[in-house]
RNA sequence: GGGCCCGUAGCUCAAGCGGAUAGAGCAUCGGAUUUCUAAUCCGAGGGUUGGGGGUUCGAUUCCCUCCGGGCCCA
């Protein structure tokens, strides 16, 4: 609702200033008050006019107020200050458009959305990492889906690079495994684990001697190749491990829809089909001189064209070699493709501009019967339709932005702007590990590391953390708080209540940092469940919950419930008037319960917000902040002891209106709320 | 060499398209509950927003420059 008002109040202003100053265009700021006395929106506008309309600020401001008018929803304009306009609504008129739920249709863009993240190498377990991408990317989703956007989830997995080589090396040449000895350990639990510590010993074999790198090359060209027992192999451990990578993933409560494969890219000439389309296009050229002598390149693009020779002018040596170094080379002189040429094929396909599908089979059935999808050769008849879709957004870190560019680039190149106009790269930094943090791990420091801020993990040395050990060490922290509470549980059940509790706290803490920030990760702060955390919102619910509990009463009854549905007809009976909210919520003195309803009027808000931005960080936020909201609320008015029964409905719905929103929020960021705490 | 990101309280982080007295959590210190039981609340101290310049009525935010750190490409 409060986004709605937002919009219908910047309607009005536009008009009025079209009417009276006859300004059109003028970019109409809104902003939230620093303090709630101020009222609900703030207009910086006169500022904005001043020079304009050659008038003093203040005296702009004071013309506006007077000549605004009526607008429904809004109370009152005044001028505060050298010349900001605040605006006040009708409060009651806001609470009981709140207490029903009522939220305006948003125009919801047609289209489907693929949303690509996690996409782990699957060759060894998942990191805290990896962790980041999914949580950010698995909320992202949610966000869209919150906002009626139709969304498909995709985790693609290169099981034919080198790091997958490595780990079939390290089988093979070092651990002298035999295939049906892979196949019994792959069998047994968390084969990713022993992955992890197979590709840390192969980093340490190719160091002992260079030679051992040439069985890397020939065990990477047989994967490639196909149909060989190394390859079976790879394939052998790449399942294997993407089956634990989805497991680990389950724990959290993050599902995928399609596991397009890079094997898939290339045994269905996904590349081939790109090629011919980018060689007629014109976007690839082929050099027959220079450093990418032998080389398809791809021009960066504002240095498509070398310096016309039409022209006369003669490109200097410096421009010639300064235009090779903005060549991206797609295809090697030896003819292999790279990295980026393939994830050209693949992105083209995500659009349905290839002109090629993938085969589909079954993988992966969810507990609720959802089915996840993998790419094959030959796949079953009946499966859904991916890719050809209207947006994209790939979860990846910040260190392939350079790649990601260039895939974005070539698209537009092809005359795909649309297409590249609607692929986004949703980018974020990565979790590194605090000094203090890596030397709890055994990791011995340098002098010059134990001053950093943070070290980066690294598979390759086998050093980080494990998804799956931080999962269980926040399980086992919350089990030893839960069991202190509630000794009267049964077993399973505070077994229950503590894996909700770790999930609240693990998903919360990837959420709370905004994207551009490196987390420097230390388990003091992801183990704490008090304060700014997940574990501190999902109390607060526990805590609404246990006044209705105790009291005997359903929260329906008070406010819609959160599945968008009117509540029960005696619920609507129930409901309190919008005369009971004006005398609950009118003056100064009301402003503390007020700012609660106003925090709750805004989740929509906020999740608007968090798309435009791609910033899943602001919703965290908004839950946190409903939570000290409520905490000091429920603190401050005792309500099952409230004699004045008017009163006490209206705190009753207070309470359900922030319970709703509150676990709205936290489903949003894939927090379920346990029902003790 | 080119490009991107970061630098805010002791620590970890916020701050909407440039807006009002730069806010939280943790830590420290001091308080609160015979109550919907504290994974809570209230209060205190703590800041030259890395330095310097510029644009602006107004800069943590935009521009330039320097310092420190990280990442990518070459």
């Amino acid at each position: 609702m409060y986004r709605y008002l937002e919009l219908r109040l910047v309607e009005h202003l536009r008009e009025f200033l079209q009417r009276t100053y006859g300004l059109e265009a003028v970019n109409i700021v809104v902003e939230q008050p620093p303090k709630i006395e101020f009222g609900e929106y703030a207009l910086p506008l006169a500022f904005e006019l001043a020079r304009k309309l050659r008038k003093a600020p203040r005296k702009i401001a004071e013309e506006i107020v007077a000549g605004i008018g009526a607008i429904p929803g809004f109370a009152k304009f005044e001028v505060a200050g050298a010349g900001y306009i605040n605006v006040r609504v009708n409060r009651a008129a806001l609470a009981a458009e709140v207490a029903v739920d009522r939220r305006p249709p948003d125009d919801i863009p047609a289209g489907k959305v693929l949303v690509e993240h996690s996409s782990i190498n699957p060759n060894k377990a998942a990191h805290i990492g990896h962790l980041r991408n999914a949580i950010l990317g698995d909320t992202f989703v949610r966000l869209l889906r919150f906002a009626g956007r139709e969304v498909d989830v995709q985790n693609y997995i290169d099981n034919t690079g080198v790091q997958v080589a490595d780990v079939v090396v390290g089988f093979m040449h070092i651990e002298k495994k035999s295939r049906a000895e892979i196949e019994a350990l792959a069998a047994g639990p968390r084969f990713d684990y022993v992955c992890w510590d197979v590709y840390a010993r192969v980093s340490h074999w190719y160091d002992e001697d260079k030679v051992h790198l040439q069985t890397r090359a020939a065990t990477l060209h047989a994967i490639e190749e196909g149909n060989n027992e190394t390859a079976a192999i790879a394939d052998l451990i790449s399942v294997a491990v993407l089956r634990r990578h989805l497991e680990t993933m389950e724990r959290l409560d993050i599902e995928y829809d399609f596991l397009p494969r890079e094997s898939e890219i290339l045994h269905l000439h996904f590349w081939d089909a790109a090629f011919t389309k980018l060689k007629d296009a014109g976007v690839l050229t082929f050099e027959d001189s220079g450093k990418n002598k032998g080389c398809w390149v791809m021009r960066r693009a504002g240095t498509a064209a070398k310096p016309s020779t039409a022209e006369g002018t003669e490109s200097t040596e410096e421009e010639e070699k300064l235009s090779e170094e903005d060549q991206k080379v797609i295809v090697r002189s030896n003819g292999t493709v790279g990295y980026v040429g393939k994830d050209i094929a693949y992105h083209m396909w995500k659009f349905g501009l290839l002109g090629r599908d993938f085969g589909y089979r079954k993988f992966f059935r969810y507990p609720n019967d959802h089915e996840c999808w993998i790419s094959t050769t030959h796949g079953e008849k009946d499966h859904p339709h991916f890719g050809d879709v209207a947006e994209i957004y790939n979860v990846i870190d910040a260190r392939q932005s350079e790649a990601q560019n260039t895939v974005i680039e070539a698209l537009r190149a092809l005359g795909h702007g649309e297409a590249a106009d609607r692929y986004t790269h949703f980018s974020y930094e990565m979790v590194a590990l605090t000094p203090r943090c890596a030397a709890e791990l055994g990791y011995t420091l340098s002098e010059e590391d134990k001053a950093r801020s943070w070290i980066e993990v690294s598979g390759r040395k086998g050093f980080g953390v494990k998804a799956d050990d931080l999962l269980d060490a926040l399980i086992a922290a919350a089990r030893g708080e839960v069991d202190g509470r509630h000794p009267e549980l049964r077993e399973e059940e505070r077994a229950g209540i503590a894996t909700q509790v770790a999930i609240g706290a693990l998903r919360y803490f990837m959420l709370k940092f905004t994207k551009p920030s490196v987390i420097a990760f230390d388990f003091k702060d992801a183990l704490s469940f008090e304060g700014d955390t997940g574990p501190y919102a999902q109390y607060a619910v526990v805590r609404a919950s246990n006044i209705f509990r105790k009291g005997g009463f359903d929260p329906a009854v008070f406010c819609a419930d959160a599945d968008g549905g009117a509540g029960s007809a005696s619920g609507s009976a129930a409901r309190i008037s919008a005369e009971a909210f004006a005398a609950y919520l009118t003056g100064e003195s009301s402003d503390d319960i007020w700012e609660l309803w106003l925090a709750a009027a805004k989740t929509s808000y906020i999740v608007a917000q968090c798309i435009a931005t791609t910033e899943p960080a602001y919703l965290a936020k908004h839950a946190f902040q409903l939570a000290q909201l409520f905490n000091a609320f429920y603190h401050r008015f005792p309500i099952l002891s409230e004699t004045d029964e008017g009163r006490k409905k209206f705190l009753l719905t207070t309470a359900a209106v922030v319970r709703r929103e509150l676990i709205r929020a936290l489903a949003t960021m894939g927090i379920s709320v346990p029902p003790v705490m």
